[in-house]
DNA sequence: TCCCATACCTAGACTCTCTAGGTATGGGAC
DNA sequence: GTCCCATACCTAGAGAGTCTAGGTATGGGA
């Protein structure tokens, strides 16, 4: 494992990111790499088998797209997407707390 | 890999954890679950392998005591283990920033 | 016509943490 | 006095997640 790791966060960071629009894959790693302030530098070979697993659990939606020239699939929030979102922050919310709180503790 | 997992962060919460005063396995697993709000439930499984990690690291350094009644082995942070305490600390910062980033902006 | 950027995909490797076992000791119950 | 349980430590192996390193296809500029 790299050291750009997404420490288990990775669909939290896809979800997230489609909740802001649909988007194809290329333009997710741009996206995520913006909004992170370019802390997060994802990697292809994560990011689609993600969006497929996501897909396989009926999270995201796809369309195929070819608007200028190559291909695109482009990807969409379903309903259950939605709802899978808003536990992953609360979960994501959960831990950071709860880091926080062993961290405060000594320094 | 269960469901209660530390996400990357095993070792910033030991050292951290240890950063509050000499400690041995049983007491840290009791310390995190305590300072993280009960919401972080460590395994032994998980916490021998990474104290033995970062003693092979130099970051902690370990002497046998059989205070009361049986053997224990406690755990103390090195000088190089107060500055990986402090690096990790910045890394994990700058993660929840970054992740916070991302979702703010949708959010 | 060739090359490069964009865009997508997959297999395999690697790391991390958990599960599921195991050992040893001391104290309380019966 | 013996049995059982809590405390305390340990390890091998499994499983999940993500990265590396390859590959394919298309369109546009040199």
């Amino acid at each position: 494992m790299g050291r750009s790791s997404v420490n288990g966060q990775l669909d939290l960071l896809l979800l997230s990111s489609l909740g802001a629009g649909e988007a194809h894959g290329y333009a997710l790693i741009a996206r995520i790499h913006e909004r992170s302030g370019a802390r997060i530098e994802l990697q292809e070979g994560s990011v689609y088998p993600a969006l497929h697993k996501l897909e396989a659990a009926g999270c995201v939606a796809s369309r195929w797209a070819d608007d200028d020239g190559g291909r695109r699939r482009v990807y969409a929030l379903t309903g259950a997407g939605h709802a899978e979102l808003a536990r992953k922050v609360e979960e994501w919310r959960g831990f950071s707390a709860a880091v926080r709180g062993v961290l405060g503790a000594a320094s």
